[in-house]
Order: structure tokens, then C-alpha cells, then sequence
DNA sequence: AGCACGCCGACT
DNA sequence: GTCGGCGTGCTC
């Protein structure tokens, strides 16, 4: 150790700073200040570098303190400041309030938050590119008078025709070289000068918002975009209820419109599978300002410049997924989640917000509208909206003269299937194909068939890592647990009896595709599922020949259900609505009727009505039956009374402790033994919150490993906060827990 | 999470 | 004799 003994003394005057270090330890660690302070002094926010153990890392200064807890002899000083001017207020703060809220490290939530590059310690500043323009004297400068020099009259001639100049890449797309333009520029007819990448240019900046006029909105919709306005200077949430094809997305452009309008920005999040190119493309076309998008395409690079467009207030627009949410904006305007009620805004491992919530929190702190959108909405904000926390907007029309689907319920008892699909189901495809239209065969399972089973002696083929039973693939042919994507080859005979009659059962994706491949040979059949579309450009491969409108056929899973437009589809056929209706997880229901409901808006949007065909061995079950006669929001209505008295989420608020190790006794003592010195506490402190368990994972073993959880419930959000604290702080402490894996997992989605 | 230290098994 | 397996503990 280097004489830090009187370091303390010099260059400290009394000042400790709290690092919050990238991990998953939710302990800020205290250094000492560098000799050489940033020239802004010390703030909360500047990155620094450190020496962590003998690593270096990047960490965030997360506080300023006189003193520490930490023997003051032991601190190090940072070894570098990175920053000159701290990380973005609004950032910062979504940050620490996600990180207390979902009770995760403030390092991580730091370092999952900005992009990789800032992680690296890479100066947050933009991009910039040259822009090449005339100089007074080339703009009087005749461009022929420079005799035989052709290549730079001609490069005279082409920035003359540009009033604004040209950045750097257009003019060497034309052939010309940087070697010509220093000439010029060495002779004052041309200069330069650096810009942002993302930045409004200056054509863009002489002209309006809108590249392209709006559309005409209808009375719904122009009611909905005038309720909106009068919520554009506060904190104002509403829930945007809209059928497929009522124009939500026009409502949301108008609404952004206004925004910018006033100088504001505006923030749209939209689910994962949402991010379509088409959608993309809409808003690139709609408007003049420098928008950014953030989806999985985008690099390291990209994201770093998309990062400071949007908190310098170039950016006017971004576009993105979940982690869209944590982006920094100068004059954010206005928050809209598109398909609100999709699972994907929940990050389901590490840090597992929901970027809806978060929305709304954000939202709140900024003053400013949120607009949940849905033609599904989640039961969360059909409740706020219903109890007048939020304004509950409705679109009830669909644009043009397109006419909702009608369900049909097929009962599938006591019938032949041939690939998933009754002689019903088949005989109303054959005839919507002969009419010339393109059918949507949606089947929530992928693969060939969901078992592969012995006939005589019943052996089912299953994983040997997870309670899970392995699904037959053609292509390839093998066996695959979609839990733990371990594959096996396929057995020639029964490895338990050694009877040849082993058999597949059920149908997914590829077995359906096949028979319906036989069963109609002159009508393509295009399977969409995650297998199919590994390859890049398979779906949009897939999507051209669905657009061209001839007869098809559609075999795919929910990947079909969300984001896309098939106007030629007039049939829909739901292979299994059985799984969704009886499954374990309070939440199955509401998530299988809001899918249902999405794959039959894909059908007739044209002029022609859609059908779907629901197949069912439940055909009188009473929440179909209301789905079906009286639509979504009637059944979410009794699916929230339901929760009401089951003291469920909405009513409730939940945080899960899931824990998992490779021996199964561990994993259920331990819970045991947190959950009751947990049950201690909330008695000891008196609060208000159960606590149930611990209860094995609905899947127990998976990749091997046992999963077991305990779960807190409370009515009101301050009590179980404050126990989950607690836990998390215990869990922390102990020993025991080093030896499994555990995680806290508030407002959770999916018990499993 | 990393990364070290440390204490037991099969290899040059 | 050593290379290396992953349990345990620490990081201001």
C-alpha cells in the first residue's frame, strides 16, 4: 500500500464519494476524490473510473458525503473522472427510482440503462459528420473560370446546387474525392464545418413538422386527439382504447404532431415484435424531424448517438422497446405505449421492470401526457381507467368499410383432426381458398408435435433436465425441450418397451404446415414461427408473398398474431384455445383472450368480413362464450370482478422471491427459513402483508436445476415494499444464499 | 458479477 | 511433481 496516510489530510476536504459500481451489489462503495477535482467541482452523476478489487471499472458518483461507514484510511481515490458535466437529471432519476422501486442494484440499473459504450467509459457527446458548402467568394466565383480543372467545376457546380451544402459521404458518393475538396477549400471557394449525425439539417430546420399531410381523422378519433390536447401541459394518463384497424397510430401521429408543435419531444414505446419496419417507416414518412429508433438492429454506435440526440433535444422522436424507457429527453412532451397490455414491456430476468409502469412514474415526474394504447387493455388500467385515475378514451370503429370478425366456437369433441385441424376447420379453409382469399392458421405450439409417445406401453419422450416433455422437430429430425434447447436424436423404438409404435401426438407449426401442404398442393403454405424465421429476411421474405394478395395459406404461432397487417386474410383458425383456459396462472385467462382477440383482428380488415374459427373441446365454457357473444372489455369486466374478490393483482400488489440450485432440498430450506424470519418481521413491524410459501415453480426442474419461490401480497404498495427491502436485505446478509441463486421479482407477470 | 485464494484429483 | 476443478470470500 502507497502512503495513503496523509493523501486523507491533503487533498480531502472532507468529502467521500459513493460510487454505485456496475454488478449486482446494491452497496454504493465510497472513494476518495481524485487530486484533480472535474471542473464543475464533484456532482452526482459523473462517471468515473476506479479500481474495484484489481479490476478497473466505470461506476457512477450516486452520492456526496462528509464521511464514510468504510475505515477512511482504506478508501481509494478514483482514477479518473470521465465526465465533465454529469449524466442527464431525468435519467438519473428514472434510474434510482427503478433501482429503489424493483429493488435491483443502482450500478446495474446505471449500467443497463445507458448504452454499452457509456458502460465503457466513452465521452457522451455526438457524432458529427462535415457539411461542405460554398464560401462567398465560390458562390461569385464563375464556376468555369477555373479552366481545365473539370472534376472541380463539377464539384463547384454540384454544391452550388445545394443551398445548404452537402455533408461529407454525399459528395464522395458522386466520385468525388476528400483530395478535391481540401483543393478547393485551399483556394476559399468551399468550407466545412461539423455536425451532429442525429440533428435536424438545415433543410429540415426552414420547413414544418410534418413531412407528408395527416390523415382525416373520424368523429372517434378527432373527440380522442381534442381529449388529448387539453392533457398536453400536465401529468395527464389515458387509456386509448381502440379495435384493430380503428386508427389508434393516426391518434398517436397527431398527438406527436402537437407535441412538436410546442417544441416538445416525444417518447413511443412499442413491444418487441411491434418494432416492424412498416411501423418504422410510417413515422419516418410522417415527419421532417430527426427521429430515433431503437431496435435490435442498431449498434453499439447508433445507440451511443441516439442516447445524446435525445437528451440534447435534437432527437424530437424516439422510437423503441422496453429499454426505450430509461432514454434521457431535454423536452419530453409526451409518453405513448403502444399495445400496452404486451407481455414484452416486462423484462422477465436481471432487472425486471416494466417499462409501462415506468412510463407512468416518468410520466408523473415530468408533468406530462402518458397514452396507454390497446385494443386489449391490460386489467391494470382498465381499473385505473374505471376508477377515474385515468382518462378511458374509446375507438370503436374501424376505418373503411372493413366489418369486425365473428368467432365461432368448433367443438372439437368426439372428432377427427387431421394436423391439429377438424374437417370443419379444413372444409371452411378449402372454401375461402377457393374464393381466392388467404387463410391464418394460428397454433400456439412450434415444432412438429408437442410429444412423441409410445403406443404400447405409454412412454412419453421426455427431457432429462426439466419436467418438461420434448417436442418432435422434422426439420431437423430430432427431439427438442424448448426449455433447455437440449436436442436428442429420434429413437427407432420405444426405449422403454422396444415396441416400433412410437408415434407423434398433437400438432404444432410443422405438422400442420405439412398436412395442409398435402391437403391444398396448389396454394402455398407459409409457416411463421421462431424456426422458420432464424434466417434474416425470412419474414419479410414471407411477409412479400402474403402481400401480393394471392391465395395463401398462414401457419404460424403468436409471432403472427401482433404487429402485422394481412389485409387478404378473411379466415382465422385457432388450432387450441383449450391450453389458455384452464391454465394455472391467474393471468392465462386475460393473456389468452387478448391474443385471441389480436389474431382476429388480423382477419378482414378489407371489405370482406373475417371469420375465425375457434377450435375447443370446451365449446360451452362461459368465458369463451362471453368473449365470443359479447367482446373483450365485457369479459375483462368480469375477469377484474373476479380479481376483486380474490384479492388479485389489480387489487393487490405482488412481489415473488424465486430462488433455484441444483439440489432441491436447499433451494426449499433456505426458502423456509427467509420466509420465516420474513413472517417474523412483517409481524414484529405489524405489516400489512402475506406471506405465502414457499411453493415449488410451476415448472420445478428446468436445465437441471430445482426452482422453488415465495410470494408476498399485500393491498397497498408501501407495506410490501418495505418488506421486500427487508428480505432482500436479509437475502444479501446470508450465507446460505451464496450457495443458490435468488432473485426478487416485484409486480410479477408469470409465475414461472 | 468478476477475480483471487485454496485445497483435492489425474496427467506430462 | 504440476495443471485445474469449483467452493468461499471480497471488492470502498
Amino acid at each position: 500500500m502507497p502512503d495513503t496516510s496523509d493523501k486523507t489530510a491533503t487533498h480531502l476536504p472532507g468529502r467521500v464519494l459513493g460510487i454505485a459500481i456496475p454488478g449486482p451489489l446494491r452497496d454504493l462503495f465510497d472513494y476518495l476524490p481524485a487530486r484533480q477535482p472535474p471542473r464543475h467541482g464533484w456532482q452526482v452523476g459523473l462517471r468515473v473510473r476506479v479500481e474495484f478489487g484489481r479490476r478497473q471499472l466505470v461506476g457512477v458518483i450516486a452520492e456526496l458525503r462528509s464521511d464514510s461507514a468504510f475505515p477512511i484510511e482504506k478508501l481509494k481515490p478514483v482514477s479518473e473522472v470521465i465526465d465533465e458535466a454529469p449524466l442527464p437529471a431525468d435519467w438519473l432519476w428514472i434510474c434510482q427510482f427503478t433501482a429503489r422501486y424493483y429493488q435491483h442494484s443502482l450500478g446495474d440499473t446505471f449500467a443497463q440503462a445507458m448504452p454499452s459504450l457509456l458502460r465503457q467509459g466513452r465521452a457522451l457527446e455526438a457524432r458529427t459528420r462535415e457539411r461542405w458548402s460554398l464560401t462567398d467568394k465560390g458562390r461569385i466565383t464563375e464556376p468555369a473560370s477555373l479552366g481545365r480543372a473539370t472534376r472541380q467545376i463539377a464539384l463547384l457546380e454540384l454544391l452550388a446546387q445545394h443551398r445548404h451544402g452537402l455533408v461529407h459521404s454525399a459528395i464522395t458518393a458522386q466520385g468525388f474525392t476528400r483530395q478535391q475538396l481540401e483543393t478547393l477549400r485551399s483556394r476559399g471557394f468551399i468550407e466545412s464545418r461539423e455536425e451532429p449525425v442525429t440533428g435536424a439539417t438545415p433543410e429540415q430546420a426552414s420547413k414544418g413538422v410534418l413531412a407528408e399531410p395527416s390523415l382525416a381523422l373520424n368523429d372517434e378519433q378527432g373527440r380522442a386527439l381534442s381529449r388529448l390536447h387539453e392533457g398536453l401541459s400536465r401529468f395527464s394518463p389515458t387509456l386509448l382504447e381502440g379495435v384493430t384497424g380503428s386508427g389508434k397510430t393516426e391518434v398517436y401521429l397527431q398527438l406527436i404532431e402537437a407535441v412538436l408543435d410546442r417544441g416538445g419531444q416525444a417518447l413511443v414505446l412499442v413491444p418487441e415484435i411491434g418494432l416492424t419496419p412498416q411501423t418504422l417507416e410510417r413515422f419516418r414518412r410522417r415527419f421532417r424531424v430527426p427521429q430515433v429508433m431503437l431496435h435490435s438492429g442498431v449498434s453499439d454506435g447508433e445507440r451511443l448517438d441516439g442516447f445524446e440526440a435525445a437528451r440534447s433535444g435534437r432527437a424530437r422522436i424516439v422510437i423503441g422497446t422496453r429499454s426505450a424507457i430509461f432514454t434521457p429527453m431535454a423536452k419530453l412532451g409526451v409518453i405513448i405505449v403502444d399495445e400496452e397490455h404486451d407481455g414484452s414491456f416486462k423484462q422477465q430476468d436481471g432487472l425486471r421492470y416494466h417499462a409501462r409502469d415506468l412510463a407512468l412514474v416518468r410520466g408523473k415526474q415530468e408533468g406530462i401526457p402518458v397514452v396507454l394504447g390497446s385494443a386489449t387493455p391490460s386489467l391494470e388500467s382498465l381499473r385505473h381507467a374505471r376508477e377515474g385515475r385515468f382518462t378511458h378514451l374509446h375507438l370503436h370503429q374501424r376505418a373503411g368499410r372493413s366489418q369486425p370478425a365473428r368467432l365461432h366456437p368448433i367443438d372439437l369433441r368426439g372428432r377427427m383432426t387431421l394436423g391439429g385441424l377438424s374437417t370443419q376447420s379444413l372444409d371452411a379453409i378449402e372454401k375461402r381458398l377457393a374464393q381466392g382469399d388467404q387463410v391464418l392458421v394460428f397454433i400456439n405450439r412450434r415444432g412438429f408435435a408437442p410429444t412423441l409417445t409410445c403406443h404400447a406401453c405409454g412412454w412419453i419422450a421426455e427431457c432429462d433436465n426439466c419436467d418438461a416433455r420434448m417436442t418432435l422437430h422434422r426439420h431437423p429430425p430430432q427431439l427438442t425441450c424448448h426449455h433447455c434447447e437440449r436436442t436428442r436424436p429420434l429413437p427407432d423404438a420405444c426405449p422403454a418397451c422396444g415396441s416400433g409404435d412410437v408415434r407423434p401426438q398433437g400438432a404444432g407449426t410443422e405438422r400442420t404446415e405439412e398436412l395442409l401442404g398435402e391437403k391444398f398442393p396448389d396454394v402455398p403454405v407459409l409457416r411463421i414461427d421462431r424456426d422458420s424465421t432464424q434466417r434474416k429476411d425470412a419474414m419479410s421474405e414471407a411477409l412479400a408473398v402474403i402481400r401480393r394478395g394471392e391465395p395463401c395459406l398462414l401457419v404460424g404461432t403468436q409471432m403472427l398474431a401482433k404487429g402485422h397487417h394481412f389485409p387478404h386474410v378473411t379466415l382465422v383458425v385457432v388450432v387450441n384455445a383449450d391450453s389458455g383456459l384452464y391454465a394455472a396462472d391467474f393471468r392465462a385467462l386475460e393473456q389468452s383472450a387478448q391474443l385471441l382477440v389480436q389474431v382476429a383482428g388480423r382477419a378482414g380488415r378489407a371489405e370482406r368480413p373475417g371469420e375465425v374459427l375457434i377450435q375447443t373441446r370446451h365449446p360451452e365454457d362461459p368465458n369463451l362464450l362471453t368473449l365470443i357473444q359479447a367482446g373483450y372489455p365485457q369479459l375483462a369486466g368480469e375477469l377484474l370482478e373476479e380479481r376483486r374478490i380474490a384479492q388479485l393483482p389489480p387489487f393487490s400488489h405482488l412481489a415473488l422471491l424465486r430462488a433455484e440450485a441444483t439440489d432441491q432440498q436447499q433451494v426449499e430450506q433456505w426458502l423456509l427459513k427467509v420466509g420465516s424470519a420474513l413472517r417474523q418481521h412483517i409481524d414484529s413491524a405489524d405489516l400489512k402483508v402475506d406471506c405465502l410459501g414457499p411453493v415449488p415453480a410451476p415448472m420445478e426442474r428446468r436445465q437441471n436445476r430445482y426452482h422453488a419461490q415465495l410470494l408476498l401480497r399485500a393491498a397497498k404498495r408501501g407495506p410490501l415494499h418495505e418488506a421486500a427491502a427487508w428480505l432482500v436485505t436479509l437475502c444479501e446478509q446470508d450465507r446460505d444464499a451464496r450457495r443458490l441463486r435468488w432473485s426478487l421479482d416485484v409486480d410479477p407477470i408469470g409465475m414461472a
